[in-house]
DNA sequence: CATCACGGTATCCTTTTCGACACTATGGGC
DNA sequence: GCCCATAGTGTCGAAAAGGATACCGTGATG
């Protein structure tokens, strides 16, 4: 049960900083809403972009984020199932956090600095 | 020991914000890293900026962000001890981020959103 | 009839994280 | 002699995070 990773902040002045990491500390939900700024997915499609999540870590990062008002969730009641995924207003504020983010991996790309980037294969099937 | 928290990335686009956010992701290393933008500080300085941090922790968020070089350690061989960290060229780089995440967690304070924000003593019954 | 796809749940188990606490060495103050 | 501060280290154990796998109901397809 995810109840919140931290309890308890000291207030220096770090402390909007843990704030804000607290939202996206999940292992994929800095990914998830990086793609969701792209627009509206679903499910399975999140899980097509993000090909090492397996259901169980998504639907539980989702349902996080969809807690902490990130992300918004719309069921349409049809057969087979269809579950949409985007973001809150909240969740857009988030947009200048993620792009300086990506900007930094992009730049500094830290990847191959400790490890190789597996990259499995092919990139994105269409 | 720390080896680095994820080993393969899915390489989407979402993989450098992924690669940027293992570096500050640790429990603590958001905040360090926001003090010591303002300069170099000792040991215990930074345990008294974060009460809530023991040593140990400190110790070990400051030892990987030693070695994922974001920060640099100058041990002055003198008793007792004074060992002072600083932001090395590529720590100073997380600048803007850094900046970026204090600016969001304070203007959507969503610090009080799941959680009353326990600021030992006072917070803000709304 | 069997199988697939959809969007999940439930259960189990391993790994990782993190906090508490004790211990180190040295020199100074009382 | 005893305690303080400095900057750590080591061990223990609880709790949380995360991965693997199996299962659910339905409707269409083969």
């Amino acid at each position: 049960m995810p109840k919140a990773r931290h309890e308890r902040f000291d207030c220096s002045p770090g402390c909007a900083v843990e704030a804000a990491l607290q939202f996206i500390d999940g292992k994929w939900k800095g990914v998830i809403l990086y793609h969701l700024l792209d627009g509206t997915m679903r499910f399975n499609e999140i899980r097509r972009a993000i090909p090492s999540v397996t259901q169980r870590m998504l639907t539980n990062q989702l349902r996080e984020l969809e807690a902490d008002d990130l992300i918004e969730r719309t069921v349409y009641p049809q057969v087979p199932p269809k579950v949409e995924y985007s973001l809150t207003a909240r969740g857009r504020t988030l947009q200048p956090v993620l792009i300086a983010l990506k900007a930094w991996g992009t730049e500094h790309s830290g990847v191959a600095l400790r490890e190789e980037s597996r990259c499995d294969g092919q990139s994105k099937a269409a």
